[in-house]
DNA sequence: CGTATTTGACCCGCGC
DNA sequence: GCGCGGGTCAAATACG
């Protein structure tokens, strides 16, 4: 049974780290309460016979043991064999213990039976979660082939995605829609796989699937889509503006303080071409991933005009192949950022403010300091995003993340920075430069395992946060949060718990860091 | 010698 | 149509 708590946790914690909507989150709660009630069933159950058996332990000694009694077994009692079966050979009792070893015995069956019930409602639940991914997947592909025919021809469907999720789109490519990570996956299935790991950090709206190899799912999660109309009335100029812009390839900003010509990503790139941009007298220059040949992503870096410690990177294009878990956390990062340029774009619900004028709109989240990004956005409960701002110049939807203002995200002295998701994980993105001191971090986090860019800590455990962030306002969820605080209280302190625990964190962490190359 | 960078030329979209 | 500016190409050059 513990075996299979840690493959099933494990299953678990993968879903966590990978962004469920709130409906998701729901079943994904059920299921999670359903399978820590089947815990405790086997825990109790085995208490309570460790319990008989040592109330009966003084009686063995008026009788004839011929053997020690094997109580340690007694932790397999739910296998086909019970308990007097095992021990009755051995131990000759009078008619009170038989009594209450067939007392043990009844209990013993009830919880098997009723251990046999919830996994059974566990099974149907997950099935029901199944069926419903199914069927929010067929609805979204309907409604995504109806805005491909409003769409037309002409508008190319764009990938937000700095992440792992292949991209098709390339120079040669042509304004065609081609599916083409059918490929990808075909290639390099145990990749995608790891890979979609670090792409937990994003929150898209879109719920996640419980198949982690389904990676036609993902590939739409990356996806803009096109404006949803009915929407429209209560969306702000501002994004009224950003939904008639013609989709452009998305871009992703980020202002660091930095002393290099670069910041090290994670990723490797090649220069080619420098351009002296109007307005800026320092160069901008242009790299393309190269990684893989056919990489689309391209960045180009800018120091910034009015102070030129601050370097100004902008990503474009997705990547289509394995990242390092660094460079998957740059990628998790402007994913995210991009996945808020995306909502920006199709909801209303952020309470934006528009600064810029004419055709450059600007939207400033003021996600630090208080007025975080959670409070305005609670569909998105788990990050806490820098300074950000949306733009929408030159008709390239582009969110810039200003990491340069607070000390929370930079430091004076270094280009190293750390972001913290409320939930599910430390990331930690080290754009340290090639030439400090620092360089060696990324390499030495994939041989510490306690300095893993995604790693977890006992103390905040994936379930933990995940159950804080279900809470809601009503009385009845505030009860189930307190049963909730309780529950994982009790399983996070349980010894079998946090070694299966332990073990699935160590499984994550090894298909993270296994899949990475530096 | 292979690879990365530099740099001028070229392409293309957009505004006038 | 023309000019401007952003972006890319590719030959030349630098470097290990």
């Amino acid at each position: 049974m513990h075996i299979r708590l840690y493959e099933k946790d494990n299953c678990f914690s993968k879903f966590f780290l990978v962004k469920p909507s709130w409906r998701s989150q729901t079943l994904l709660y059920r299921l999670y309460i359903l399978l820590f009630i089947c815990y405790k069933y086997v825990i109790m159950s085995s208490s309570s016979m460790e319990a008989s058996l040592n109330m009966e332990k003084p009686m063995f000694s008026f009788f004839e043991v011929k053997d020690e009694p094997k109580i340690k077994n007694i932790n397999h009692f739910h296998d086909d064999h019970t308990l007097a079966s095992k021990t009755s050979p051995q131990i000759v009792l009078d008619s009170s213990a038989k009594g209450e070893m067939g007392q043990v015995r009844e209990e013993n069956q009830k919880l098997k039976h009723k251990l046999s019930v919830v996994l059974n409602d566990y099974k149907s639940l997950q099935m029901h979660f199944n069926d419903y991914f199914q069927q929010e997947e067929v609805t979204k592909s309907s409604e995504k082939q109806a805005h491909d025919q409003e769409a037309g021809d002409g508008n190319e469907l764009v990938s937000l995605s700095l992440g792992t999720v292949s991209s098709c789109k390339h120079k040669s490519d042509g304004p065609k829609k081609v599916n083409c990570f059918s490929k990808s996956k075909q290639d390099s299935d145990e990749d995608d796989q790891e890979l979609k790991l670090g792409l937990g950090c994003e929150f898209d709206s879109t719920p996640t699937r419980v198949d982690l190899n389904n990676v036609k799912n993902d590939e739409r999660t990356h996806t803009v889509e096109p404006p949803v109309h009915g929407l429209k009335t209560e969306r702000s100029d501002d994004n009224e503006l950003l939904d008639q812009l013609p989709l452009k390839k998305a871009r992703v900003s980020v202002k660091v303080v930095c002393d290099t010509q670069t910041m090290n990503d994670g990723c490797q790139w090649r220069k080619y071409g420098q351009k002296i941009a109007k307005g800026n007298p320092c160069p901008r220059a242009y790299y393309r991933c190269t990684l893989s040949p056919s990489c689309p992503v391209r960045k180009h870096v800018q120091r910034c005009a009015e102070n030129r410690s601050v370097l100004i990177t902008t990503y474009e294009g997705t990547h289509n192949h394995p990242l390092s878990v660094s460079a998957t956390a740059m990628a998790s990062t402007t994913s995210a950022a991009a996945s808020m340029l995306k909502s920006t774009s199709s909801t209303s619900q952020l309470g934006l403010t528009t600064t810029a004028p004419s055709t450059t709109s600007t939207t400033t989240f003021a996600s630090h300091h208080g007025m975080g990004y959670n409070s305005i956005a609670p569909q998105y409960p788990f990050y806490h995003l820098p300074k950000t701002t949306i733009s929408t110049n030159q008709s390239h939807p582009t969110i810039t993340l200003d990491l340069t203002s607070n000390p929370h995200f930079s430091r004076s002295n270094s280009s190293t920075f750390t972001m913290t998701p409320r939930y599910s994980s430390s990331t930690c993105l080290n754009f340290s430069s090639p030439s400090s001191t620092l360089s060696s971090s990324i390499e030495s986090n994939y041989k510490n395992i306690n300095t893993i860019p995604f790693s977890y800590h006992a103390k905040q455990t994936p379930s933990h946060d995940i159950f804080k962030n279900m809470t809601s306002s009503t009385s009845q969820q505030q009860h189930s949060a307190d049963t909730i605080a309780a529950a994982t209280k009790a399983l996070t302190s349980n010894p079998s718990f946090r070694s299966a625990l332990a073990a699935s964190m160590a499984s994550l962490v090894r298909n993270v860091g296994g899949g990475s190359k530096i």
